[in-house]
DNA sequence: TCAAAATAGTTGTTATACGAATTATTCGTG
DNA sequence: CACGAATAATTCGTATAACAACTATTTTGA
């Protein structure tokens, strides 16, 4: 557009952001993971953090707590997560790995590397540094 | 991450997707618009290009046809656009914006630049390449 | 020419996204 | 202490996302 030097950067962005959940996604499908790629991103927060409440998992993987219920919800049914009543505060679920959950994020760990990497095959960590910084900036631009 | 310089790409790609996705929804709506961002990138393009047909239009805005029938539906609802049968080739539509349409594209493309441009504040058009590069270098790599 | 393959669009299912409203509990302040 | 405000989680409604299956046409290739 030339009016516009910046027209399309939405429409990238989010095509892109969308190329790689789907293409992780079909990965995830051929190699029988059989859980979703958000499913993922809340196994692997819990593998490093034991213990923390719905509210403080939404924010790490930065969604919203509705949103986090259902992906719980559906962790909890395949019996990789469980929910645990805490007794102080009895408004908060502490969620925690089943021993299943754990030894599934330990065993999907490499595979899911090499499925993250193949997106940045032929770019640098300068590359990489450049991303993130404008990544960061556009959404504190929003905040 | 220390051993995988990579490993947050894809987390900060989604999320600042979502970013700019959820400020432009929520302008939108604060501005009383009426539709949804992905509605509007329909009536958007039907503005550059009347008489595509529904696959035509799915591949300019990187959205599969289910989707696209489904923004399709609503827009017709709300008497934004209209189908109209090719008589050449009874299985495709023709989508074309209906006055109503076209009028509001007009009146609402000054504020639309004024949202996206939001997100750009303080960052330069040498970023904007360097971001445009590796976003289109990520979405090559998954193809 | 005619049956098989390809194509455009729709429908169904499951999951995510997000705001609004609801419930249960806890906190803050008078 | 009490009561209203705040908080954690859930539920609801609507929209998007991806994939599979399906219908109706058109194209193809033997």
């Amino acid at each position: 557009m030339a009016e516009e030097p910046y027209s399309m950067y939405s429409f990238l962005l989010d095509r892109t952001a969308r190329s790689v959940k789907q293409y992780a996604q079909r990965r995830f499908k051929e190699l029988g993971f059989n859980i979703t790629l958000d499913q993922w991103l809340v196994l692997r927060r819990l593998f490093d953090h034991q213990d923390l409440n719905q509210k403080e998992l939404a924010e790490l993987i930065f969604k919203d707590t509705p949103t986090l219920t259902r992906i719980i919800d559906l962790l909890c049914k395949k019996r990789l997560t469980k929910r645990k009543l805490d007794l102080d505060d009895r408004r908060c679920f502490h969620v925690a790995l089943t021993p299943a959950g754990r030894a599934k994020v330990e065993k999907l760990m490499p595979q899911v590397r090499g499925i993250r990497l193949k997106a940045w095959e032929g770019l640098s960590v300068r590359d990489f540094r450049q991303f993130k910084r404008i990544l960061n900036a556009i959404h504190l631009n929003l905040k």
